[in-house]
DNA sequence: GTATAACTACTACAACATTAGTAGATGAGT
DNA sequence: ACTCATCTACTAATGTTGTAGTAGTTATAC
């Protein structure tokens, strides 16, 4: 199954993972853009629509929980973009990654404490 | 500068970069769907008007070079990534990563490497 | 029970994405 | 010089995204 949102799906679908479920008037209140009512109930629908949603009656509203999980969102996401930009190579966006400038040297850290703990953990 | 390209748009830019440099028809013989010259035409067209492109001539044809670079682009994307779907953490999405493909031990080490280096350098 | 505020359903529409056809130019081979 | 394959420019049809308005419903608050 492929997993694909646009740019404001996406920012529809954080909120929703953030929260769980959430409503249309919670979804709206939430997102960066201030968006009419019914455009975010608009963008609630598509998605629901295209399977990524569901929603449940609460009184007069209607209340939404995803479908997808963030994490196979985000599975999905990197892998078309290792496989586009980065010619396939999860360490080359890795490399990437790494040398963002703006990672702090605390975050730098714990990624090399994470990868530490992969290595000794060998195949999990 | 916000660089984002449609997906049909990273594939053509994908070759470009994969190529340094390439006319319609070398495109169009790269791409996985097989799509109409035509077609390949309009969307390297669509890449210049953007200015992600440009063109010199060459007898009848047109070469294509990438102006904006892998690089930036996986940067730019990799960040959207970041904040829509993993939260704002980069550590997130390295957990997800590791535990999804299966990087070789080799690789790890070198990443770690990498990361290594990166701490000690401070700000690069 | 009636008004009000909050909600959904339906509709609209401009902008952009995707695909490709047609017409006309042009270089290469004969 | 003539033809053929290749190439660009222009045009177009169809679908998707993003945003929002209008009409009509309904729980709630008097």
């Amino acid at each position: 199954m492929r997993i694909a949102f646009t740019d404001r799906e996406l920012d529809v679908m954080s909120v929703l993972w953030d929260r769980e479920t959430a409503t249309v008037a919670e979804v709206r209140e939430r997102l960066a853009d201030k968006l009419a009512y019914t455009t975010v109930l608009t963008v609630l629908r598509t998605l629901e629509q295209k399977g990524y949603v569901e929603h449940t009656g609460e009184g007069r509203a209607h209340r939404y929980h995803p479908l997808v999980k963030r994490d196979a969102a985000g599975r999905n996401a990197l892998r078309r973009l290792v496989d586009k930009v980065f010619q396939g190579s999860p360490e080359l966006l890795m490399t990437h990654l790494v040398s963002d400038k703006n990672l702090s040297d605390e975050e730098l850290r714990r990624l090399r404490k994470l990868l530490e703990a992969r290595i000794k953990g060998g195949a999990k």
